[in-house]
DNA sequence: TCCATAATTATCACAGAATGAGAATGACGC
DNA sequence: GCGTCATTCTCATTCTGTGATAATTATGGA
């Protein structure tokens, strides 16, 4: 354990459960003295990362918000990810949520999201929340995007996970639906996340070509009949590649230091198979 | 310097001036080999507060999004204040914005805000932004009720921003500005931040008396006549208190793990001082 | 306002851990 | 597949963080 670990382990004891720490509690838990513990809590208040509320508690401080804000304004998949995600939300008309998710160590995590109507009704995938790589749209479909050699890492260290999630238990059973969620598309699920919700997502890619992220409406049941959820299926997609080009662009222009005027997209990327959506629904 | 200290100044490298940094950079910049360089990159990578993109640029992490939404879910403050918001906004019938601020290492950021239309009118408090403690109505109200030493210690340190400010040159006017704030219970400014919105704030005290932030509605200026703005500022004053008792709750009653429903508040705060607002516009 | 108690910082010798340079490995693009 | 760049490994040296206690500063109650 460096001096670095510890540090940052103290950081990290901070979580929803418990969210209040007093330099004792945390000396015990991460092994130090309390002294040691002390200059740790000094230097992360120092920095805004701790905030010490009153009876010698701390707390999470609010420089976590301000780096927050600064991925926000910064992060290129969210840059690009928000104006698509307004133009979908507003086209689509649904009174559903949009949500821009990225791989996060094993996990999938939504980054931003948009809705017409923000009364936050709170979704499963709220932001900053990691959720499993097996269950929801946004998450298989990130998940049948991997490089096979990934997925196959994935089923090899969560076998039950990935059965529980309806892809199957077997090697070949599963490479048989990540391809048929590969091929179609977008990913369908109903209710496997939040009951009363229809999750329809679409691949998001780097500039490498490889999945980094996904893009999703999840909208209200009621909403779902066969004919609305095709186009969505559409608009999800036309978003996704939207969210590719841009990325791509941002990539190779590499003069982006300030955004004068934000690039322009195709209104409809009529790239090679940004086609009609080939809807299914599986369990 | 010590470990933690370079360690940390790392993190705060990371700005939105400048969101990506190479390791070398980095080191050159702290002062480092940068093989020490490469320790803290990925230390702090494994954590998830930064995050390596490709060609060796590294960017904040994922973690800063997580960290936050700890902060949203258990940040007192806001867990009591966004009720609170909400009500606030649906009352007053504006289409404004509902602003949940507090200190911050002598600045103001916004920590929260609430808006019945929420299509990202960017108001200038932006969430995570770290505002100046002399402009805007936020700002003024808090620093109006800072207790008197404290307020003095700003004026010695920042006489220029304050008088820049509107409040005075001479400790003497500033501090009968103060008071005639603190006596008036809101505070209500026109276009200080963003040209074409009147800010009306409350300030918001903890437990200990304290204040230690404030929330604001900013409605656009074409709904400011006398009479709506009389309105808000009691609904804003209402908010204010239901927040002070929303806090004073909790830290008498520590036994808030898992709050299986949330504690029931008197729906207008009917306590000493929670009369009729006192208009008045200052400059 | 005062005191009592807890919270926080300062001190300092020593152990041990971080450091830096360069080699070795790994990844990636062409 | 090769060359280049990013990243990790190795290890001796030394410098820095550590811990126990003392000193100081908040904090809360009477």
């Amino acid at each position: 354990m460096t001096t670095a670990n510890r540090l940052l382990a103290v950081l990290s004891l901070f979580t929803i459960e418990k969210s209040e720490w007093t330099v004792e509690e945390a000396a015990k838990e991460i092994g130090v003295s309390v002294s040691t513990a002390y200059r740790y809590f000094r230097d992360l208040s120092k920095v805004g990362l701790l905030d010490s509320s009153p009876s010698g508690k701390y707390v999470l401080g609010p420089a976590v918000i301000e780096n927050d804000r600064k991925i926000r304004l910064t992060d290129p998949l969210i840059k690009v990810g928000r104006p698509a995600m307004q133009r979908l939300v507003t086209r689509s008309g649904s009174a559903g949520v949009a949500l821009l998710c990225r791989i996060y160590r094993n996990r999938v995590m939504c980054v931003h999201q948009e809705a017409r109507v923000l009364p936050e009704n709170t979704v499963g995938y709220e932001r900053g929340r990691p959720m499993p790589m097996f269950r929801g749209a946004s998450s298989k479909v990130i998940f049948a995007n991997l490089p096979s050699r990934t997925a196959r890492w994935f089923f090899e260290k969560y076998p039950d996970e990935i059965a529980a999630g309806g892809l199957g238990s077997d090697w070949e059973t599963i490479k048989l639906n990540l391809r048929r969620i590969r091929r179609c598309g977008v990913h369908i699920t109903r209710g496997e996340v939040d009951s009363g919700r229809v999750g329809i997502a679409a691949p998001v890619f780097g500039p490498d070509r490889n999945v980094i992220g996904s893009i999703t409406m999840a909208i209200p049941d009621d909403e779902a009949t066969p004919h609305f959820i095709a186009n969505i299926s559409a608009l999800v997609q036309a978003a996704a590649r939207e969210i590719d080009a841009g990325l791509q662009f941002l990539s190779s222009g590499e003069v982006v230091q300030d955004p004068g005027q934000p690039p322009v997209y195709h209104e409809l990327s009529s790239s090679q198979d940004g086609g009609t959506a080939d809807v299914s629904t599986s369990s």
